[in-house]
DNA sequence: CGGTTTTGACCCGCGC
DNA sequence: GCGCGGGTCAAAACCG
């Protein structure tokens, strides 16, 4: 219902790179220019770039490149390959097998989205939750409840997590409806933030894509949210030609990365930059069945050249980023 | 009654 | 090895 309450929203798209162990952290302030036929692009982005990034297949690497991320230069992008099968049977429950090959299916024609499954390593969890007992089960036979760990996982491998992709979008509400549904699996208080934290996973069976959403500490009008996996499917219908009209504007943020980028040696802990962050207005996603598009601009409120609300592009004056680029959003079918 | 949310416990990687 | 923080599980509570 219309707990859509939003505030004032810019007319403008955030874009920003974000350090992957902070959401609120490592923002890149950028001026904005218009290239790209209406596109906006960051200053510090050159036409052919970004317009690199936009035609396909898009990967971390050229995007990184495209937004001058130098860690990109030096990290090896491998794109796994998955490791099908692998030990993971599809008998996840509810959720898909975002986990191991799970996802693998979809990508038909990109090997590489057999990253994804690989990914699967993002997957942690997949691992055996199965096996997880109930505590205090009767018997809480101790010893060997706790077993978890099963995890056929190969030893060495570290665990990759799919590549993110964040919004900081200003609304009221946490969870803004963005065409797909989700079912919330945990919320966990997030350090020095008032705030909590809440995850979410994609409804569709087979879709492991997970978000989690948080309200920025800074700035509590702020919601970021981070998407993880990409969907291989579409939008429900039930939601079509409502939210999901809108949301056009980025059905498939995650596409942007079908790649996912491992870094050799560096594991998590690395200071890789794995997710993007943009920033929208929200309430063309929801109220404006027009698409919106894309364009991002900048934003780091506290930088100088941060572009004033009124002489940033309106929303929907361009056409969908998603149909000038549609590579960059749709997975292909089989 | 089935799907979703809530919420405390559990896992796991990492730094110390 | 231990504690911490992030992420996930899953039973119970809700809700339509």
């Amino acid at each position: 219902m219309s707990d859509h309450e939003h505030k004032d929203l810019y007319y403008h798209d955030l874009f920003q790179y974000e350090d992957h162990e902070h959401l609120n952290g490592g923002m890149i302030s950028i001026n904005h220019n218009q290239n790209l036929q209406g596109i906006e692009v960051p200053s510090y982005m050159n036409n052919t770039s970004f317009a690199e990034c936009l035609k396909g297949p898009m990967d971390y690497n050229t995007l990184a490149t495209a937004f001058g991320l130098a860690s990109s230069t030096s990290d090896e992008v491998i794109f796994s390959s998955a490791n099908e099968g692998d030990q993971k049977p599809a008998e996840h429950i509810g959720y898909s097998g975002g986990g191991g090959g799970g996802e693998t299916p979809l990508t038909p024609n990109s090997s590489v989205s057999s990253s994804s499954a690989e990914a699967g390593a993002e997957e942690d969890s997949g691992k055996s939750k199965k096996d997880r007992q109930p505590k205090g089960s009767s018997e809480d036979g101790g010893d060997s409840s706790k077993k978890v760990m099963s995890k056929a996982k190969k030893k060495g491998e570290k665990k990759q997590r799919e590549p993110r992709f964040a919004f900081m979008t200003k609304s009221e509400v946490d969870h803004l409806e963005d065409g797909y549904r989700w079912r919330k699996y945990g919320q966990k208080a997030v350090k020095n933030s008032p705030y909590p934290r809440s995850y979410y996973r994609c409804t569709t069976q087979k879709c492991g894509v997970k978000k989690r959403v948080e309200r920025s500490f800074e700035d509590p009008s702020t919601v970021i949210t981070t998407y993880e996996g990409q969907h291989n499917h579409p939008l429900p219908a039930t939601l079509r030609g409502n939210a999901a009209a809108s949301s056009a504007f980025f059905p498939h943020p995650t596409a942007a990365f079908n790649y996912a980028p491992i870094t050799g040696s560096a594991g998590p802990s690395s200071n890789f930059p794995q997710e993007l962050l943009f920033q929208m207005p929200h309430h063309y996603m929801i109220h404006n069945n027009n698409q919106g598009s894309s364009r991002s601009v900048v934003v780091n409120p506290h930088h100088p050249h941060h572009p004033q609300p009124h002489q940033l592009p309106r929303a929907d004056q361009y056409g969908l980023l998603q149909d000038l680029f549609p590579s960059m959003f749709l997975k292909q079918e089989p």
